[in-house]
DNA sequence: TCTAAGATGGGT
DNA sequence: CCCATCTTAGAA
């Protein structure tokens, strides 16, 4: 069995002034976690990207409070945001400091850690480990105090897979945020074709 | 202070 | 379909 090879992502890759781009180059790359003293890792097959600045949608949209500051931080850290009390939602802060971008990781196919993952979430089938964001913030041990984690650091990081299969991309409008009115129906969402870890499909927002 | 709503997920 | 669960933002 070959040992596959992975290349940290440079702080460069993050502070682009392009998030959409940054959450389509995102799909197919890994991401390490070492939490608690466990190590797990998950290949990126579902991500969604909010623009601070033309995005209702965004958080970080028209307002910059005590949650949405790491955002307006320079690219490269981590955003995690509780959401109905129970999920902890994991994002990936990307451009320069003061323009408020970022990248929602949706979902991810386990690599490594398991069994680990599995205690994590307790009792699931195992089709259903990563699947969704709030499910792969619990099996890989994000958690909301994890804001602001620096991701060229050792406790939550990015790399990539040399010598990586191609794969297709798939194009589809954000989960959940039918509340952005227009922005709602931005192409944002982007999953590897035919991955079967991606989050269930549900109900495109409507023009009415 | 008070309150409504939310980038979900799991069960019926 | 239903609802747990609690932080946050914005209003009062």
């Amino acid at each position: 069995m070959d040992k596959k090879q992975y290349a940290k992502l440079p702080r460069a890759f993050y502070v682009d002034p392009d998030v959409v781009k940054i959450a389509q180059k995102l799909l197919g790359k890994v991401v390490f976690t070492h939490i608690d003293g466990i190590f797990t890792a998950g290949r990126i097959v579902e991500t969604e990207a909010y623009c601070g600045r033309n995005d209702r949608a965004c958080h970080a949209f028209a307002r910059r409070t005590a949650r949405t500051e790491v955002m307006y931080g320079p690219g490269g850290q981590a955003y995690v945001y509780l959401c109905y009390g129970i999920h902890h939602l994991f994002n990936i802060v990307t451009n320069e400091a003061g323009l408020a971008d970022a990248v929602l990781v949706r979902a991810v196919e386990p690599l490594i850690g398991l069994e680990e993952m599995q205690q994590r979430r307790g009792c699931v089938v195992p089709a259903r480990l990563t699947k969704g964001p709030g499910t792969l913030s619990q099996a890989l041990g994000i958690h909301t105090r994890h804001t602001g984690t620096d991701l060229l650091g050792d406790s939550i990081w990015i790399a990539e897979e040399l010598h990586a299969k191609p794969f297709e991309m798939e194009t589809d409008v954000r989960i959940g945020v039918d509340y952005a009115g227009e922005d709602a129906l931005l192409p944002w969402r982007f999953l590897i074709k035919d991955s079967p870890w991606v989050s269930v499909k549900k109900k495109s927002p409507t023009r009415n």
